[in-house]
This record gives structure tokens, C-alpha cells and sequence, in this order.
DNA sequence: GATAGCACGTTCCCTTAAGGAACGCACCGC
DNA sequence: GCGGTGCGTTCCTTAAGGGAACGTGCTATC
């Protein structure tokens, strides 16, 4: 389809995109997540072709966001697990599953809970500031260029 | 391409794809959140093709993320803006850009400063439970079946 | 009053990616 | 030997993206 490459835009937005953009790539993130994690198993469970499957999963660990681990020898097994960057991915999962719960449900609800393990509550993400705390959405920063800018 | 739509599985997270996960979506809504909201401004900004543009563009209007206004008549003329479920998606974008300036900067450093107006300090967000206000990552929750599962 | 230019698309052709099904292969259990 | 399992790979068809040219309604300029 020759698509455009983003990973050498000058915006992480864009880099990002590059690692999980593709179709069906945040897809296998949750699968891998929630434990879903053989070949086999994410194919049946979201109907992916195998073609593409096998693509993602080895952009994916190139990427360092998965490692592919040999659970069994003879013959050869394996499963995926994600790594502490693809952990972090995880963070923007649950700020679609919010996105979405809110947008998007249907009136059966959310298809999925989420437990606060330290607080025992059933509740969604809020972005709050890395330093001083407050709420941080849309028109609560400002954007500048940083020294990373283009040209 | 034949691609699988992703909007009628019971998964808020293929639900939110379904909406800005062509290629290129995201992108558009970083324009137009920082004020490149017109055809021109933004095909050229992107180098995105005349063609494709026209069809997020569409998409992303019927989806009731962005409103397609006109801001002069002979000729008209028209702008995009955020609505409010699109400005919430925004939150998206300031995760994809905290991972992306964490995991995926180049040596010269992030290509965007985010300055928290509250605070006016230079940070990046955070996520955090929306009940006890606690901090939410990966390892944080636990996922449970919703009323709106599937079968 | 013809010409150039601008903003916003639309149309056309070519290339490439996704879907789907069949095939391959190493091993295991019967 | 024979079917089953896990994990891909190959092949063909269809559809989506890239790029450039064209269309349209209007304004400004020579």
C-alpha cells in the first residue's frame, strides 16, 4: 500500500505510531496483556489473518515492545511477553479503554471492569501533571518546541 | 485492503481504533489541536495525500470528533475544530507523546515541550486512578468481565 | 476581461498491504 | 503409520494508500 513511514517524523506522536499504528497492533498489545499470549490463541481470538499476525508480533519484538520466549523444546513453543517498554504501552490501552467506555459503550456497558488494586474500586485512568499533580487534558497546556524540533 | 472494522467487537479499545486508528487519524487531530485546521494547512504540514485527507476527515467529522465549519462564504471556505469527545482524545495524544519522548527520543531530545499552565512547569501526565487517585499502570489493575462483554 | 492564484476537494492510475485458505514442518501420542 | 497440535509460510484476490492532474468557485491583478 505504500504507506508512509512515520518513525522519522520529528513528533513523537508520529514515532509512536510507528511502533503501534499498524492494524491490529494495540489488539495483540491487550491479548498479550491480559494473557493471551501463543500464537495460536491471539489468532483464534481476534480472527487475525495469520499472514499478518506473524508480521505484527515480529515488528513488535524488534521494536522491544514483546519478546518471543521458547516455553517448550521439541518441538519449539512460544509465547510472547510484553517487556517494560511494551508495559508502558499498556498505559495507552487504558486511556482508549476510558476513551472508549465514555464514547462508545453500547447501552449493555463497558465490556470490561477494571479494579484499582490499591484502592479495591472499580474505576478508569485520569491524566493528572507529572509534577505538581493537577488534572493535565486538552486546555491545560500549553505546547512549545523543544530542542528536539526540526528544522 | 479489506480490512476488519473494528467497531462492532465487545472491546472499548478495537472500538476506539475504529474511530482514529486509520493511518494518518491521529496526526490530523495533533494538527488541528494546535491550530493547523485547514485543508491546505494540513495536507501540507502532513504530506499526507489529497485523497486520504479527505476521508479522515470526513470519518473523523461523522464519528463527532472533529466539526467541519465554515469560516467564509465566496468562496466557502472551512476549518476543522475539536469537539468535546474529540478533545478528550487529546489524552491520547499526551500518552502516545510521553512514551514516545521516553522510549523513542533521538539524542537531541523531545521535538515538543509541554508546559502544565496550573503549575507552569514543564512535565509530561501521568496516570492515575480516577477513585482514590492513586497511580494506574499496567500492573495496577485488574481486569474483570463488564455488563457489555460478549457472549 | 483574460490571467493568475488560492482553498478545497475529486479523479485516475499504480503499487502495496490485508484477508483467507491451503500448505509445510517438527514433534507427540496412539 | 496416522491424526493432532503449534507456529508459521505461500499464494491469490481485493482494497487502500501515494502522487499527480484536474475541477470549481471566487478574488486580485495586469
Amino acid at each position: 500500500m505504500q504507506r508512509t513511514r512515520f518513525g522519522d517524523m520529528a513528533c513523537s506522536i508520529a514515532r509512536t505510531l510507528d511502533v503501534i499504528g499498524e492494524p491490529w497492533s494495540p489488539l495483540i498489545l491487550r491479548d498479550v496483556y491480559v494473557g493471551i499470549d501463543r500464537f495460536e490463541q491471539i489468532q483464534s481470538d481476534l480472527g487475525i489473518s495469520r499472514k499478518v499476525l506473524t508480521e505484527r508480533l515480529k515488528w513488535l519484538v524488534e521494536a522491544g515492545v514483546l519478546e518471543r520466549r521458547q516455553y517448550d523444546t521439541r518441538p519449539p513453543r512460544y509465547e510472547y511477553l510484553l517487556t517494560a517498554k511494551g508495559s508502558e504501552l499498556v498505559e495507552l490501552l487504558m486511556v482508549m479503554v476510558a476513551w472508549g467506555d465514555k464514547w462508545l459503550a453500547t447501552e449493555a456497558g463497558p465490556p470490561v471492569l477494571y479494579r484499582h488494586r490499591a484502592c479495591g474500586e472499580m474505576s478508569h485512568v485520569e491524566l493528572r501533571c507529572s509534577s505538581c499533580g493537577g488534572s493535565m487534558r486538552a486546555g491545560d497546556v500549553e505546547v512549545l518546541p523543544g530542542p528536539g524540533a526540526a528544522a
